[in-house]
RNA sequence: GCCGCGUUCGUCUAAGGGCUAGGACGCCUCCCUUUCACGGAGGUAAUACGGGUUCGAAUCCCGUACGCGGUACCA
């Protein structure tokens, strides 16, 4: 007999995907495959003001780069939809009735002026933040303080008015979080949360009681954020569909930034990004650094993000999606909150770059190549150049610098590491060693270094002595793979130029 | 203020009553290498505090402190 397992995730399409989102949403796809489960994503956009065109787009579009992809939601289809919060309208409206009906919410019709009016009477230093509630529910403009007849009038004028979900006075509500055991509350201290907005929206709270509900969903994971509201969402299922059908929950611990939560405000503040991929801000127009244009590989960045909280209790630290699918298990989910490393971050990048062959990643690097203005034809060539030096790159960018002199002779030699000891002895050495490779058959590494030895015994002259000079000629500094290595990847004609163009320069 | 959730090296974490509290990142030293790296060998550094329970506590219980979250017609 196998679990049935569904879980939901529901970004809002308003601000972008940051750690934390992608994590969520990682963390319930890693559940859902692992169990065999259906991967549901639903797009919340129920504030229509905030709502930014081309948001859903982004959305999905960083779950695809992630190798995240939902088995159903408004772009892939499936059987629950629509996905889209907007368009669910009505079902929200039709519950939210039910709940009044049968007396477990009701009709408020207080202004925005009123509540303001409320909140300032009450508030004190012991209680700054008054909520409404049972305590203040009975002297405001609602269908419980009104009689019958002032409401229908009201309703029958079109009054604008929300629907908030009434609050036993004093009563505990408890459930089991999969992640942290039993939780519970105490109604007194919640309030009667608004549960239909003016505008027909629902909110957060009902949505994700009715979509759950109508998506079959059995497991979801969020914020920890929500664990507050919890007791919210566990009376509705008791007054709509049945406690003993509600979902399991996960409250994920936060992720936290170098001084508190992670903040978009850290991304510029520290020089690290926050975002999966670039965000620009709807209304500043700003736009932040994502991960993927830092130069991260999506294999790093998901491991990256998974160990961000959990890890398997061995000392494996690296993981491909599958792994983590095949190894996720919730009791190794963590209680606290956990601080991104962004040093951290790229070691796992570096990690991942040399893990993987150059093929995985040859398509970006191309790109950036090409950004520098480099013409590349060959695929088969720039991925011998790719792997001859990903060793020494961390983020994808470090390619340029590491593997440019491939590509294109070098402008300038810098000389100076050997100018000093530099004699017409060394110049007539390569000059015969130019000479000497034309002659070579067998072009590889070993080959071209056993030429270069014999010669410089020869010529009696130490190797050692002659390898930065060979290797300024061949790349113009001190960086790059071993020299021989580069010869060997620049073949025979180009290496032989490049000396023959150098040894004057000295 | 009230409610809730947390707390092991600077950071991510392991150890779920019992060996000198283990690993990784970072930093430092050495080896390899006449480039820069990779790699290898070491080093640095932690159970927030105070009480219990127990032969024995990082681990279980209580309190305190600190951190974070919530307290909206935001999610």
């Amino acid at each position: 007999m196998t679990k049935k397992v569904r879980v939901r995730f529901a970004p809002s399409p308003t601000g972008g995907l940051h750690l934390g989102g992608v994590r969520t949403v990682l963390y319930n796809y890693l559940f859902a495959r692992h169990h065999n489960g259906d991967f549901i994503l639903r797009i919340e956009d129920t504030d229509q003001s905030r709502f930014v065109p081309g948001a859903e787009e982004y959305i999905f579009e960083t779950l695809k780069w992630c190798g995240l992809q939902p088995d159903e939601s408004a772009v892939h289809g499936g059987t629950y939809g629509p996905y889209r919060q907007s368009e669910r309208k009505h079902l929200y409206k039709k519950y939210a009735e039910e709940l009044v009906q049968k007396g477990w919410a009701y009709y408020a019709f207080d202004t925005a002026q009123e509540l303001d009016e409320m909140r300032n009477r009450l508030r004190t230093d012991e209680n700054p933040t008054p909520q409404y509630d049972h305590t203040v529910r009975m002297n405001m403009r609602n269908s419980l303080a009104l009689s019958k007849e002032e409401t229908n009038t009201l309703l029958q004028q079109n009054t604008p008015h929300v629907i908030r979900i009434k609050m036993p006075e004093h009563e505990t509500v408890s459930f089991t979080d999969m992640i942290r055991g039993e939780v519970s509350f105490d109604t007194a201290t919640v309030d009667d949360k608004v549960l239909l907005k003016g505008d027909g929206m629902p909110t957060y709270h009902l949505a994700v009681v009715v979509d759950d509900h109508l998506m079959q969903i059995s497991h979801a994971f969020r914020g920890e954020e929500w664990l507050p509201s919890a007791p919210v969402h566990v009376l509705l299922w008791r007054y709509l569909f049945g406690e003993e059908a509600m979902p399991q929950w996960a409250h994920l611990p936060l992720i936290l930034g170098p001084s508190g939560k992670l903040s978009k405000r850290d991304g510029a503040k520290y020089g690290f990004p926050v975002f999966a991929m670039n965000w620009q801000d709807p209304k500043t127009g700003e736009t932040v650094e994502g991960f993927r244009e830092r130069g991260f590989i999506p294999e790093a960045f998901i491991n990256m993000l998974a160990m961000l909280g959990w890890n398997d209790g061995t000392e494996q630290e690296l993981f491909s999606l599958e792994e983590l699918v095949q190894k996720f298990t919730i009791e190794k989910v963590h209680k606290g909150g956990a601080r991104f490393d962004f040093e951290k971050a790229k070691w796992f990048n570096h990690e991942w770059i040399k893990k993987l062959d150059a093929a995985n990643y040859r398509n970006e690097v191309k790109i950036l190549l090409e950004h520098n203005g480099l013409q590349l034809t060959d695929d088969q060539y720039l991925d011998k150049v790719l792997n001859a030096v990903k060793d020494r790159c961390t983020v994808l960018s470090d390619f340029w610098s590491q593997s440019y002199f491939f590509f294109k002779a070098p402008k300038e030699i810098d000389t100076t590491p050997v100018k000093a000891k530099w004699n017409e002895e060394k110049r007539s050495f390569f000059k015969n060693f130019s000479k000497a490779l034309g002659s070579i058959s067998d072009w590889s590494p070993a080959t071209i270094e056993q030429v270069f030895k014999s010669l410089a015994e020869q010529a009696s002259i130490k190797p050692g002595e002659l390898q930065l000079p060979l290797r300024l000629m061949l790349v113009g500094g001190k960086f790059g793979p071993p020299v021989f290595d580069i010869a060997a990847i620049l073949g025979k004609e180009e290496t032989i130029s490049r000396i023959d163009f150098a040894y004057d320069l000295f």
